[in-house]
DNA sequence: ACGCAGCGTTACGCTTACGTAAGCTTCGCG
DNA sequence: CGCGAAGCTTACGTAAGCGTAACGCTGCGT
């Protein structure tokens, strides 16, 4: 479990995604596993990133974005140009993720309305059907 | 501004989005702009339905989810059913949504977090650059 | 009357994020 | 030794969400 590599499979049935996902985000330079032979070894910076990758995506961010920002989780040391647009890109992102919780906590207040206000339509409907 | 009808140009021009866009919600069901003519007329009901389309978009939900959520804003009376089905959805989206917010309060304090480690590392880069 | 800007329809195109099938290699097991 | 499961590569397929012609109708300013 905590060991140092870890499978295709092994991945796959602890993040719950596929090999061909996996295989996906390897060609699109978002995984970086290891081989041996020529079977993919996912190893420990592998599932951090996948971590972020899948939280990245509940979040609605396309994969290039996530690709960028994980430049920030990984920093390319001595890369300073590199280094600067990650945080750049990270600032950019963090005023994104502020903006929507404040209009997170205005749907969800909406959204608790409206139900209010269907559960009123819906009794009233049961009760004009004089059940 | 605040008319009864608006033209495809000024539902363009007020929510930022293209006449294409407009025409395909409509053909997916999610808009019913009434007609002079043929020239599409959109009301304050499809405004408001547009408002919910673009926010939940923001959110992540696919156009048929949306479709789905809109009959609880606009319950179609006598329609026990469809409330109902249309309240259960809202329930199941709203747990989501709050589950989402404690995971969004983490992704910001996370990515917090690494931009303060990224500035340590940009500013140790200057450093050893001798500037 | 003329021209063209603006709306409408139809339909094919394109990008993202994988799904899926084909065909080859390899590894473990009876 | 045989073979079936699992992995790999290559490549075509697919759904969502529009973009982008192509072509026709219409109203309006000159």
């Amino acid at each position: 479990m905590t060991e140092t590599y870890m499978t295709i499979r092994e991945m796959c049935d602890t993040y719950e995604v596929t090999p061909r996902t996996l295989r996906f985000y390897e060609s699109k330079e978002l995984l970086f596993p290891e081989r041996q032979g020529n079977r993919r070894l996912f190893t420990k910076r592998d599932r951090a990133r996948l971590k972020l990758i899948l939280r990245g995506k509940r979040f609605g961010f396309s994969l290039e974005e996530i690709r960028q920002l994980l430049d920030l989780y990984n920093p390319v040391q001595n890369n300073l140009p590199q280094m600067l647009k990650a945080s750049d890109l990270g600032k950019a992102h963090l005023k994104d993720l502020e903006a929507r919780r404040i209009e997170l906590d205005e749907v969800i207040a909406d959204l608790k309305r409206q139900l209010d206000v269907g559960d009123k339509l819906i009794a009233a409907a049961h009760l004009s059907a004089a059940e």
